[in-house]
Order: C-alpha cells, then sequence, then structure tokens
DNA sequence: ACATCATGCAGAATCGTGCCTCCCCCTCTT
DNA sequence: AAGAGGGGGAGGCACGATTCTGCATGATGT
C-alpha cells in the first residue's frame, strides 16, 4: 500500500484510454466483473452489472476491438472485393450494379454488426498484402475469375467465401448467387417476339466471365429454338469506345435485326445512338433493350427497356449466407441460390404503344 | 528430444494456421528471429533471412492481423462514413460525387497499405456501436454534420479526423479538404453572363450543410455587385420530386431568369424538362448549368454544362492528409486545403455556339 | 446440526506478435 | 594472452481483453 498507485500491475497511466483494468479499479471489483457485466456473461446481480456500466460510461471506456479480436478469433469484419475487368485497377463503383450490391451488402453487414472492408482484387496490390494484414471473418467475391488466387488462399485458411456470380471453373466457395440468366434472356426474347421482332440481335463485350457467357448461350438457344439465325456483334469490353463502334456496325448490317439486347450497361446509349445515325426510330423501327440498373434509360428519348438483376436483393443474400456460413447458423455444404431478374418495360419495346384492343406485353410483376 | 513434439509451449495443433511458433520449431530459431527476419527488423544474416522466409512461405504461416494490431496499436484500417441526408439509413453510393469520392479514396488508401472500412454515420446502428467494435488508424468523414458526435467521440479518442466539406459549427476535426465554393460559383455566374445572360436564377436544396450555404451566398454577393435581383427556388433536398417542382416554379415566375444554376445533381435534367414544358430551347431562350459528376450530361439533349467538384482530386488528398497525420509524417495543428473545381462547358450555357468571330468564352483549364 | 448447493466474484491462463534485454562467442588489438 | 567490441540469436514481458477454474459465503434440505 505504500507503493505510489499500484495496482495488480504497476500501469495505469493517465493519458492513455481507460482499459478494463481501469474500469476493475474504480468499480473496484475484478477484472472478470467489469467483462462478465458489459458482454452479459457471468452471474451477477443487477446491481453490480448497472454499477459496472456506471463506472464504465463515466470513465468513457471502450474495449479494445483488437485484443477482442485476438482472444475471440472474431473480428465483425467481412471483405468486399469486385473483380477488376481490363487495366482499371480500382472499378469499385463503376457501374451502377457494382454500387448497389455494394451499398445493400454493407447495409445488410451492419445491421448484422459486421463492417465491410474494401479490398482489392490482386493479392499484392503495391507491395503490401493488404488480404493478410487485416482480420476477416469472412468475404464477400463480386464476379470472381477463373482460380483466382485470393479467392483459393482465403478458403485454405479456413474463412468463408460467398461470391456474387458463379464461380467460374472449379473454384471453390463456400456459397454463391446469382441471377437466372437463362431465364431473363428467355423471357426477355419472347417480350421482344410478342412486340413483333422478328430478327433479334445480340451486343456483347468479349467477356468471358459467367454472365457473359450464360445470356450469349441462352440466346443462341433461343434462336435455335425459334429458328432465327443469330446475329451478334461483340467488342472487347475494356475498351471505352468498343460499344459504341459495335453498336454501329451491329446496325450496318446486311441482315440488320429490328431487335437488339444489349448486355452490357452502357449499350442502351450506344444503340440509341446509333439508330439515330442510320435513321431508324426507336420502337418503330428498331426495338431495344439493354441489361443495366442506371436510371438514366427513363429519361431518355425515347425511354428504353432494362433488365434488372436486382442487385440490392444479390447483395442482401450474399451477405446472409455469408454471416450463416460465419456463425455456424446455416447447414453446411456449398449452397447455391439462384435469384430471378425484372424486366422494366419501357417504350423501347412495345412496337404499338397500347393504342390496340390486344392486351399489351405483360411485366413480369416485381416483388420485393 | 524425446518428448513428442512439445516445443517451449507444448500446444502446436494439428489443425490450426501456423503460428510464428510453429515457423521458429520448423526453421530450428526462436521467435524473435522469426519475427525479425519476417519484418526485416534485427541484425541478421542473409542466409537466415532467406531460410525463415522459406520455412514461413512452405508452413504457408500468415501473420495474426489482430495480435499484430494489439501490439503495434496499428491496425492498416481507415474509417469511410457518409452523413446521410434525409431518412435513408445508407447513402453510400447515391451520387456520383460519393462514388469516385470513395473509389479514389479506397485506391490511394491500398497504395499506401491501409484499407477502408465503410461505417454508418450514427453511432449506434441497429443496436450494435460498430465504431467502437473495429480497430480504426483514423477516419474519412464526408460532410460532417453539426456536432457529429461520432466524430467527437473519434478526436476525443485521439483518433484522427480527417473530413471531406469545411466541418460547420465548432467540430473539431484533424484536418479538412473542401472545394473552392466561392470562386466556383463566381466563375460560373461570369461564364453565364459572357454568354449574355442577364437575369440568372439558382435552384437548390434547403440543405444547412456548408456547400449549400457557401454556394447561396456566393451566388447572393455576386448578384449584389452586379446589381441583379437574385432568383431562387429552394425545396427540401429528402423529396426525390420536391426537386422537379421546384424547377417547374422556377420558370414559371414572372420574373423568370434567363439561365439557370442547379445546385444539386439531378437539377439538370429536372430543369431540362421544365424548360421543354414551357417550351423554351436551351441554350437559345434558357441557359443552364448544373453541379454534378454524372456522365449523363454529355449525352442530354442538348448536353448540360457541369460543374465539377473533382471528387477524385478531393479523395486522394483527403487520404494523404490522414495518413500523414496517421503517421506523424506531416506537421501538426490543423491543416484546411482549398481545391479549385473544374467547369465543364457543354452547348447549354453557350449562346451561340461558336459561329461569331468573336472569341467563345473560354474554359478553365484543366489542370491534373 | 451438518451436508449441499446456488450465488457472487477473484485469479490466472491464454490469444499471437513485437521488441527490449541480455547472453554467447568469435575476432581484432596491443 | 586478456580485454574490447560487435555480430547473431534466445528469453521473456507486454498489448488488453475473454474465460475456465475455483473459493468463499449465506441459504436451504433432512
Amino acid at each position: 500500500m505504500s507503493q505510489p498507485s499500484a495496482g495488480t500491475h504497476p500501469r495505469s497511466r493517465v493519458g492513455a484510454r481507460a482499459g478494463i483494468r481501469d474500469v476493475a479499479a474504480a468499480a473496484g471489483v475484478s477484472i472478470t466483473t467489469v467483462s462478465d457485466a458489459l458482454n452479459g456473461k457471468g452471474r451477477l446481480p443487477d446491481a453490480t452489472r448497472s454499477h459496472v456500466r456506471a463506472v464504465a460510461e463515466r470513465l468513457g471506456y471502450r474495449p479494445s476491438a483488437a485484443a477482442r479480436t485476438l482472444r475471440t478469433g472474431k473480428s465483425g469484419l467481412i471483405g468486399l472485393t469486385v473483380t477488376t475487368y481490363g487495366e482499371e485497377p480500382f472499378t469499385f463503383t463503376e457501374f451502377a450494379y457494382f454500387a448497389e450490391m455494394a451499398r445493400a451488402a454493407t447495409s445488410a453487414a451492419l445491421d448484422r454488426g459486421y463492417a465491410l472492408v474494401i479490398l482489392p482484387a490482386t493479392s499484392r496490390h503495391s507491395a503490401f498484402d493488404i488480404w493478410s494484414n487485416v482480420a476477416l471473418d469472412g468475404t464477400v467475391v463480386i464476379d470472381p475469375s477463373d482460380q483466382d488466387p485470393v479467392v483459393t488462399e482465403l478458403m485454405r485458411s479456413g474463412i468463408p467465401v460467398v461470391s456474387d456470380g458463379r464461380p467460374a471453373g472449379s473454384l471453390p466457395v463456400t456459397a454463391w448467387v446469382d441471377n437466372d440468366h437463362e431465364a431473363a434472356v428467355c423471357g426477355l426474347l419472347d417480350h421482344f417476339a410478342e412486340s413483333g421482332a422478328r430478327r433479334i440481335g445480340l451486343l456483347t463485350g468479349t467477356s468471358t466471365d459467367t454472365y457473359t457467357r450464360l445470356s450469349t448461350t441462352a440466346y443462341l438457344d433461343w434462336c435455335e429454338r425459334v429458328g432465327q439465325d443469330p446475329v451478334v456483334e461483340s467488342y472487347p469490353a475494356h475498351d471505352p469506345c468498343a460499344g459504341a463502334v459495335a453498336a454501329d456496325r451491329l446496325l450496318a448490317r446486311p441482315d440488320r435485326p429490328d431487335a437488339v439486347y444489349g448486355l452490357f450497361d452502357p449499350n442502351g446509349t450506344d444503340l440509341l445512338a446509333a439508330a439515330r445515325r442510320y435513321g431508324l426510330r426507336v420502337p418503330d423501327d428498331l426495338l431495344l433493350v439493354c441489361c443495366s440498373e442506371s436510371t438514366v434509360y427513363a429519361s431518355t428519348e425515347p425511354p428504353i427497356t432494362t433488365l434488372s438483376l436486382k442487385p440490392g436483393r444479390i447483395g442482401n443474400t450474399v451477405i446472409d449466407l455469408l454471416i450463416n456460413a460465419i456463425e455456424g447458423t446455416g447447414r453446411g455444404g456449398p449452397v447455391e441460390q439462384v435469384m430471378p431478374t425484372d424486366l422494366i418495360v419501357r417504350t423501347s419495346s412495345q412496337r404499338r404503344p397500347a393504342r390496340t384492343t390486344v392486351s399489351p406485353p405483360r411485366s413480369p410483376r416485381a416483388d420485393e
């Protein structure tokens, strides 16, 4: 007792943040009691519990996240990464799809007590290995590529990985969520046909990801089923101008289509501009649908029908599956979840704007 | 040696990830040597260093981020939060400004070995206190509100906070970055005047943030300086439809302006639609400028002149200031940095599209 | 009245690294 | 030959929390 301010350990600094020891000393209880009181764990009378809480509040005590993570093995952090196309180092919010998906995922994670960490797709970004420098409970990967080394490494370390988009090849993931691209394309092409399209073209990037592959295959299958020759133009996806050129090329063909589906976000405006150049009226001479989450297509001239992949719903589902895997809530084994899409019918895909007595094409009901 | 695989401590599990102890045992050296070899810290011959590194690689050793953070006090994590307007719980990527700013900040942080954690603006999101559950080295706050409790708490804890946008009131921050809004508005109004505008109107939300306040004040000052009566319409910013109504109201006034500056991103399309309703041709009857980062204004009919706040540059600067503060690189004391804007002149703000011999209005040169 | 039990709390062992301290041994100097 | 000096590496404490174990004490059962 003659020692100057010596507790169990002689290190209660004045300037430093209050630790659990300081709270214990100030409340006149042990460290165990403080921990139990704050976490609602042990068997303590309410009096002690509220007393400890009051003291902790008074001292402005904040538990050290690092110490808790080290002890419990759970950080409350979830990695989020987007596979980059082309050369751009970081295309995080390039497309409206990614932005909305990330927004929904962030919100859903926060609702369950987790926070998202934005990480690069490549393992070694600028000589640091960021991935092993942050303690992750799990990771969300948007559009993983074949044999993604980061995903492989994470899974090998026992960290759950849930991907948005079917994993290509034999990439092992804990679970994945994807749209039903076949159904989406078939429904959309049927919608074209109902509007009187005789020859439907496809505009797509030369990407090898599953979205492009599945959609293209579905288009070709549909063509074979109804007996139409495919009319496809593709372009290198990383070139920002190539899309406009390909749209032009598509409308310049001798077998010019009377309806076009654009697989990527900017295709809508590109196709609209190309149609204008060739003097084609939309929708009278050319029907148009584009896969996009952008709201600009509601106010183009004319408004363009879009296929929405519902990224918000995907983001929520991905986070739910991942947190279930982290907390062991869900059942084991890989989980695959296929989600419906939403065709937002606007002027550009309806030949006669509801002037006849014939029932107009039904738009799929929008749930949620 | 007769003991079954007993190191200094008798706990080398088989299933668990390899720790630094396992590496030390496998390499036949001490823990200190492993730590020094991997971090390049001590005085070791290259032979030992490479040997330890090889063993670590072979065992797939990954240092525990939690333990390192606990020991060093640095996590390599930076919080990112956007003050939410209105009732939306999470407006992370709502405007193109936020999306681009976040993208640039993320990229800049990764370049310096830090990762960004997306966090909510409110301290208690869904009964968890996420903010104190993650170890942050610093935080970026976009558009902090008056007396932001999160910012105050962080600064009190000694965690550096850099804000995008001047902090309102007496909010203490480590540093802030903002555009030179007065100069931006003055330059833009001068550009209007050069294009022949006689009465310039302002469309703005009724927000109390500094951006709105500074811009409005600059507008009023400019009006007083040139002797024009202000023509202002404002609307509740959280209502998505109110902007269109206010745009309509502005053009319906008896003192209808012949040029309008819209302070918020959607104002451009709203004003364009309103002009169309009143049969006003842009730019012949009405000049238009809108503050926006969206690329859609390059392809509207006609293309609309926009004021870009250069969010990418802001994001880079914010991260640089923050990391300097974290690492003690910069000098002490609060740092305030004012950045220029960029007026992207398009058809909507030029009365005569360069058909006369008079020199057209000069566009400010775009540096960076 | 004595054994039993639930209650309320304290001690101490971790979690995995980083780093400060110290020790050993080899070599060079005079 | 003995002390000085420095390179190379081992020992062990501390970071701040969680949690298992265990000891008092008063209440209760038979």
